[in-house]
DNA sequence: GTCTATAATGGGATAGAC
DNA sequence: GTCTATCCCATTATAGAC
C-alpha cells in the first residue's frame, strides 16, 4: 500500500502560490517561481495541481473560503436586524481594505486580468463569489422594508466595489479615508443612527 | 530626400493596439497580433514604438486624452455651480459605463494587471490620470461650502470607482442599474434636487 | 518509494536583421 | 514581410538523493 504523501505539501504549495498570485497577478507569476519559493520539487506540484489553471482555481477557491468565513463572522458579531447586518458587511470590507497587505479583491483583479474567460474554472469561482456576495446584500435589503430595496442594494454594492478597487491603486492613508467614508455612507443609506 | 512617412500609420497602429489592449488586457495581446491586425510591417511598428512599453504608454496616454476631453465636454454642458458639475462627473462616467463595448477603466485595469509598476511609463500615466480626476472632484467639493468637503469627495470617488469596476464583470443590464443608482446617489450626496 | 533537482520540449513572447 | 536570435513560459521526462 503506498504511503500517504506528506499532508502539508499541498497546503504549502497552495499557500505560496496564493500569496504570489495575489501580490503580483496571476500572469506575473510563473510556475518556476512558485516551485522555488515553495521549496518543493516540480514533479510534486504537478501531482497536486496538473495545470496552472487548476492551481489558480484552487487559489481563488481558498480565497473565497476565507472571505466567506470572515463575512460570516462579521455578520454573527453584528446585531440581528438587516440594518446592522448591511452596515456590518460594508464595515467588514472596509476593515479588510485597510490592511497594509491588501491589494484589492482577488476576484475582481482576476477578472480584470482575464476578461475573456479563457480559463473557465477560475473565472467561474470568481463570478460565483461575486454573485453570492451580491445576493446577500439584496436579501438583506429586501428584509429592510424600504421603498426601493433593489436600488438600495445597488448603492451598497457600489460602495463595496469602490472600496475594493481603491485598494488596487491608492496608498494606505487614502484607503483609510475611503474606508471611513464608505462606512459612514452605508450607515446613512440604511437609515442607521 | 527621404519621403515623409505616411501620416496615418502611427495612428492606425496605436488605434489597433489600443482596441486590443483594452479588450483583452495588455499581457493578453502580443506584438505579432497587433502587427497582423493593423496590417502594417513589423519594422514600421518598431520605428514608431521601440518597445511594447512605449506602445502601452501611448495607449494609456491616448485613452487619457479622450477621457479628459469627454469629461470636459460633460462639465461644459452642465450648469456652472459645483453641485451640477459634481453630478455631471458621475453622470458622465455612468453614461460611459453603460456602453456595450465598455470593459471598465483602462487605468484601473492596467494597475490591477501590473501591480508592481515594473513598467514605469505606463504606470505613471495611469496614476497621473487617477490623481487628476480625483483632484477635480476634491476641488468642486471644496467649492460647495459643505461641512466636510473631503468626506464628500471620498464618497463621490467611491461611486466613480464602483461604476468603473462593475463594468469589468457585470452584464449590461446590471451595469445600467448600477449606473442609475450611482447618479441618484450622487444627486442625493451633493444635495441636488 | 517519495521527493528534489535538472534537463528537455514545444510554443509564444519581444525584438532585431535583412 | 520573412526570417532569426534570445528568452521565458507551462509542461514532461529523466536522473539521482534519502
Amino acid at each position: 500500500m503506498p504511503r500517504t504523501p506528506a499532508p502539508g505539501t499541498r497546503e504549502r504549495i497552495l499557500g505560496t502560490a496564493s500569496r504570489l498570485f495575489y501580490a503580483h497577478g496571476v500572469r506575473g507569476v510563473g510556475m518556476n517561481r512558485i516551485i522555488t519559493e515553495a521549496g518543493t520539487g516540480k514533479n510534486l506540484l504537478y501531482v497536486h495541481f496538473p495545470t496552472k489553471d487548476d492551481l489558480v482555481a484552487a487559489y481563488l477557491g481558498r480565497t473565497r473560503e476565507w472571505r466567506a468565513e470572515s463575512a460570516r463572522r462579521a455578520l454573527a458579531a453584528a446585531g440581528e436586524g438587516p440594518r446592522e447586518q448591511l452596515v456590518a458587511i460594508v464595515a467588514e470590507v472596509a476593515r479588510i481594505a485597510d490592511r497594509s497587505d491588501f491589494r484589492g479583491c482577488a476576484f475582481r483583479n482576476y477578472l480584470a486580468e482575464f476578461p475573456d474567460d479563457e480559463a473557465p474554472a477560475p473565472a467561474a469561482v470568481a463570478r460565483e463569489h461575486l454573485a453570492e456576495s451580491r445576493a446577500t446584500i439584496e436579501r438583506l435589503a429586501g428584509e429592510l422594508g424600504v421603498d426601493d430595496p433593489a436600488g438600495l442594494a445597488e448603492q451598497l454594492w457600489l460602495l463595496v466595489d469602490g472600496l475594493y478597487v481603491q485598494a488596487t491603486y491608492r496608498d494606505r492613508d487614502e484607503r483609510r479615508r475611503g474606508a471611513d467614508a464608505a462606512v459612514a455612507l452605508a450607515r446613512r443609506l440604511v437609515g442607521s443612527t
